[in-house]
DNA sequence: ATTCCGTGAACGCTCACATG
DNA sequence: CATGTGAGCGTTCACGGAAT
């Protein structure tokens, strides 16, 4: 996935939830929106070097969006409508070898009264459904989800048994937006309720998927898969 | 049949306010 | 005083109805 051209700048404080203060290197001062409603853990310490887009949309209130920081040598992706883009790119390219025989792809799919899923693929053997989670939190060469208790999370992880059930196949992606980890865990750390329904996930046959994308100022793009860790 | 436009849901954290 | 509930934060995207 191509990326605009970015500006460099120093974050000096996310202020809120949307909302960061960054200081361009031309030493100008904006307030860009931040795309990520996760709480960002290791991704928001003031200092940090940044990238943002400049967006020309009219009627937007903040031009910038910031899309990734710099973290332990690497460049993390931030911007959580990124991974829907991408695996969707990645999918119509038929580049993930466990999804390459749909012929169909669908995008927000509607799944009992409340919920929705990120894709359904449709003309292979069994209709597939996957829902993809961004992954930015990584410690000592270990990516870890989710980064805050996530009650939808695990109402997607509910929701995918579910599917399983009905005899489709129920995939939980996620995808980590930085290359400095090897292996991914849940991180039952934050959430433990999360990682118990992940294994209990995978006991009742939905699959875990974890695709890690290389992360730079031009372009990011998934480069492997990581194997889960998801037992205790 | 195609394009345009308004509406609403989603994201998850934080803070104000209400309830016990 | 402790705990719970709800609104609000900015943007994107899908959707449905209206206009062309």
């Amino acid at each position: 996935m191509k990326m605009p051209p970015l500006l460099s700048g120093i974050l000096i404080k996310r202020i809120k939830r949307f909302l960061a203060e960054i200081r361009l290197d031309d030493g100008e001062e904006i307030i860009a929106h931040c795309p990520n409603s996760g709480s960002m853990l290791g991704c928001d310490s003031p200092g940090s070097r940044v990238l943002v887009s400049v967006s020309e949309r009219p009627g937007r209130r903040y031009r910038h969006t910031w899309e990734m920081v710099r973290v332990n040598g690497v460049w993390v992706g931030i911007n959580t409508l990124v991974p829907n883009r991408l695996i969707h790119e990645t999918l119509l390219q038929r580049r993930l070898a466990a999804f390459s025989d749909y012929t169909t792809v669908r995008r927000e799919v509607p799944w009992g009264a409340h919920s929705r899923l990120d894709f359904l693929l449709s003309g292979g053997r069994r209709s597939c459904y996957i829902e993809v989670k961004n992954v930015t939190l990584a410690q000592a060469g270990v990516a870890y989800f989710p980064d805050a208790v996530t009650e939808r999370g695990q109402k997607h992880l509910r929701d995918l048994q579910e599917i399983v059930r009905h005899g489709h196949r129920g995939v939980i992606l996620f995808l980590v937006q930085r290359m400095d980890a090897e292996r991914f865990m849940p991180a039952r750390f934050i959430d433990p309720e999360y990682a118990r329904l992940l294994s209990e996930s995978r006991e009742n046959g939905v699959e875990i998927v974890v695709c890690q994308a290389l992360v730079t100022p031009e372009e990011i793009t998934v480069v492997k898969l990581l194997e889960p860790t998801v037992s205790v």
